[in-house]
DNA sequence: CGCACTTTTGAACAGTATCAACAAGTGTGG
DNA sequence: CCACACTTGTTGATACTGTTCAAAAGTGCG
């Protein structure tokens, strides 16, 4: 039993962990240093803030997979993210001083709690982690640029195709398959994510398993043709489509191969 | 002549000018604060910063109009933004070390350079100044957010309103008329901004024109009905908008009130 | 003055949304 | 344990929003 923070199966981190999981350099760091950082646990469908409420703290995930969302004037959600291991979230509650945004567990979660005032004063403390900092919120500017790109560029079926690409890569980060996982969220959630309703995220989901792109089988997808997928632009008209069905009766029901945790407490067991 | 940055028709800032530009407290900063801020001055159509580049300076603009752009694969532009008066840009070059996006001048513009190396110095020196920072940057998240949603689940015709909404609400926080302006971009510019196309953009200002919402001729708008403007979600079919054409025959081409600066370097002529 | 760019408008088409029916899976309580 | 309600996902038919292609007029600049 290496120190007091690993009681209660794991509730604290120290700071080279907080910047492990962030994928930020720790070099710098002193490992001596006698911050620590808050875990908090929640449930799948659990709110972990709200529209409105007062912002003091960003959140990083440790384990476990979220959304979120806007909601608009009639309660109409949109979903404007998907964070998973290593992101941060929280951030546009800096600004007004209450969070902008709603988040959602999707899953069991693992949380670490980063207050605003500590990342203020660690950042005063430690110059790397300052820039460490804005380097992530940086990160999410850009990929809010990407998605506005994509939202006002893209035809629905290349959407869906970055979609999965981006979530493979993800997956491959964090180290589990990228070529064979399970979708977290609802074609719903996917479809208000892309700019797209749900009967048209489920038909090219089904249009890309037709010919070959990928597998599907309900939440689980196996990609199957990432170059094509990372290309594609457009798909060919389905009369095309109708003849060239071969090699591809392989449902991915089947196949077991561990790809990533469905514990209660996702990757929270190693204890 | 108060002091040497007045120089050379008024090239530096000091940093409580920088805090009044970017419309942040700056109470707590000493005003015999010795640091000066450099300007840089750019004709319409030049580029400030260009994607790959590397990057080690945020702009902030004192006064003109500006786009930044993504660029796919193709050489198409994707419009993310129109900076002006009081708006940070350059944020994207923070995390890969290289601007994500390109900004190019849509009128001349006199800008204020803050070195990130500067920024991240006076932070530490000024708490208040780095929660600032951290402010403006969430801002831009938020921001980025809204165009998401918009992109997302709104019709073309109710981005078209909420653009106007917006610009109209701009030009008044920088002290110019709300009802009456000229617009800097081209209507391919809105498009890309807004997911559309240009016919699209042109026909949704003619229907709003024809209803008597906005007048509109070329480039000069004149909003006549903010609040519809505001709550409009779609347009009523044509054939009902054919009849009530009545007392909206009032073309803006005639009116010279004064409602922004036009001239060669657009607001820099007060020295 | 001429040429390139911008804007407007029309007509036909294409891509998605909408509406609807149904199947499969999940949880609840009698 | 099964009946029932509810959620999620698939697929089809149809309608409609916005794009594409095209033509012409207006604007500005060298």
């Amino acid at each position: 039993m290496e120190a007091g923070w690993q009681r209660q199966g794991k509730l604290w981190s120290n700071l080279k962990e907080l910047c492990d999981v962030l994928r930020i350099p720790s070099a710098a760091v002193h490992t001596d240093e006698e911050l620590l950082f808050q875990h908090v646990q929640f449930k799948t469908g659990q709110r972990i803030h709200t529209i409105g409420q007062p912002f003091d703290t960003l959140y990083i995930v440790h384990s476990g997979f979220l959304k979120t969302v806007l909601i608009d004037e009639f309660g109409n959600e949109q979903v404007l993210s998907f964070p998973m291991k290593g992101d941060l979230f929280g951030v546009d509650g800096i600004h007004t001083k209450r969070y902008a945004s709603e988040a959602v567990a999707l899953s069991n979660c693992d949380l670490i709690l980063l207050p605003f005032k500590k990342l203020t004063a660690l950042g005063r403390a430690h110059p790397e982690f300052e820039h460490a900092m804005y380097s992530v919120m940086s990160r999410e500017l850009v990929r809010e640029q990407a998605m506005v790109s994509m939202l006002g560029a893209l035809s629905a079926e290349a959407r869906v195709a970055r979609f999965l690409v981006n979530l493979s890569e993800r997956y491959a980060d964090m180290g589990y398959s990228s070529k064979l996982f399970n979708l977290r969220m609802t074609r719903h959630e996917i479809g208000s994510y892309l700019g797209l309703t749900l009967e048209t995220v489920s038909r090219t989901l089904s249009a890309f398993n037709e010919i070959g792109l990928i597998t599907v089988d309900q939440r689980s997808i196996g990609i199957k043709d990432l170059d094509a997928l990372k290309t594609l632009r457009r798909l060919p008209p389905s009369s095309t489509r109708a003849k060239q069905s071969g090699a591809k009766k392989a449902k991915a029901a089947a196949s077991k191969e561990p790809d990533q945790p469905d514990g209660e407490w996702d990757s929270l067991a190693t204890a």
